[in-house]
DNA sequence: GACGCTAACTTTACGGCGGTAACCTCACGT
DNA sequence: ACGTGAGGTTACCGCCGTAAAGTTAGCGTC
């Protein structure tokens, strides 16, 4: 089954300009996923899926890169909505913590390509302190989820289950912990890799025992 | 100062068709080095540079991929080297093993490029316990490179300086969280990182705490 | 010392890419 | 009925990786 051209989409009426651009977003998003690379995606093909001519895409995007940069900006939302979602669940704020770890590997592995873009490829997206801490409505989903994990720091550290005088890099150890797991999981699918969850049990533990000592 | 093209190149004689090739495999790392992505850099640059045309790289390597692995594999040897120099000159293993963390994050930042196609881009190449736990002097150098890293930390084991009954899986914790910190500090260079070396050491207390714990 | 063989390249060409300029076409407000 | 501008298309550029075929130079042979 390949993916197929669509057929010529109709033409949009006159305000509905806008609505080719979130098709162009769906489209990109799945033969991301489909193809598991950047460059395996071409402008053309998610023309051809929407039903489009190429050059129609850059009515709404500047270019390929603003296009899968907006893809990703997407799955990063769906990407902290998964972490937040895992953490509800607990009410031991360890626990919380703990869950999200879980999340996110599960996330990275059952997402890889469009991971890879979010976390592994670069960005020169600037951002600042106070927009990580305390981010506004109109913040970028990152910010967001960075937050989400320095305040789920800061919970666990408020019930005295960790030490975590500095909050914020703490949070940032944990995320390197775990985006260390999950991107070489992702790059060395050939690797002997022992049992999934022993790994990301063990890594929980490890980082828990640090972060029980004063740091 | 632009790279230039080199003069067209002398034809080899007869027996010294293979000394083209590591030209070619010095042009490659140059150029990846200096245009910082692996995209950036065409056979037909590379080809240039080494004052040939473009189908004769494919004399040397079935295709650009497989360029790019050759000149990376050569960057393995030198960071496993990297980090085997910088434990050497400590007795303490802990303290060796500490050191190696610190090599780790400093070859990345100095060779983001490589370090990119080593470890954050995908490869399919098996590996299997046995080769990784005693790579033979055949091996690819990551196998030896964590082959080091797991008598690293047997060493600091056997010393009681850590507590690890599975030192395969804290190498991998190790690798997990030092490579995480790389490959987030190189992806994500618009991010308000603290200082390098706060975060580094602080890095290391925390998997030091860590360890220390019985896993 | 001319001859042919083959290693070591070059020339040419193909299909596809990201991106752009110029053109078309049709629904709508007037 | 008609001009206009939103919502596209056609046609092109210069690059890419690379397949196929052609060319050149040094060597062993007679």
């Amino acid at each position: 089954m390949t993916i197929g051209s669509a057929p010529r989409r109709a033409r949009a009426r006159r305000g509905e300009g806008d609505r080719l651009r979130p098709e162009i977003l769906a489209a990109a998003g799945r033969l991301l996923a489909e193809r598991g690379d950047e460059n395996a995606v071409s402008i053309r093909m998610i023309a051809d899926a929407v039903g489009v001519t190429p050059p129609s895409i850059y009515l709404h995007f500047p270019d390929k890169d603003a296009l899968i940069e907006a893809v990703c900006e997407e799955r990063f939302a769906a990407f902290d909505a998964a972490l937040e979602e895992a953490a509800a669940s607990h009410d031991d704020p360890l626990e919380a913590l703990r869950a999200r770890g879980r999340a996110y590997v599960r996330f990275a592995l059952d997402n890889p390509e469009h991971y890879r873009v979010i976390f592994m490829t670069r960005h020169d997206r600037a951002m600042d302190l106070a927009e990580l801490v305390s981010p506004g409505p109109e913040s970028r989903a990152g910010a967001k989820a960075f937050a989400h994990l320095v305040a789920a720091v800061e919970r666990a550290a408020g019930a005295g289950a960790i030490a975590a005088p500095n909050p914020v890099l703490t949070a940032l150890h944990l995320w390197a912990a775990f985006h260390g797991l999950a991107s070489l999981l992702i790059s060395e699918p050939g690797f002997p890799w022992p049992d999934l969850d022993l790994l990301v049990e063990s890594l929980l533990d490890l980082q828990e025992q640090g972060m029980r000592a004063r740091t």
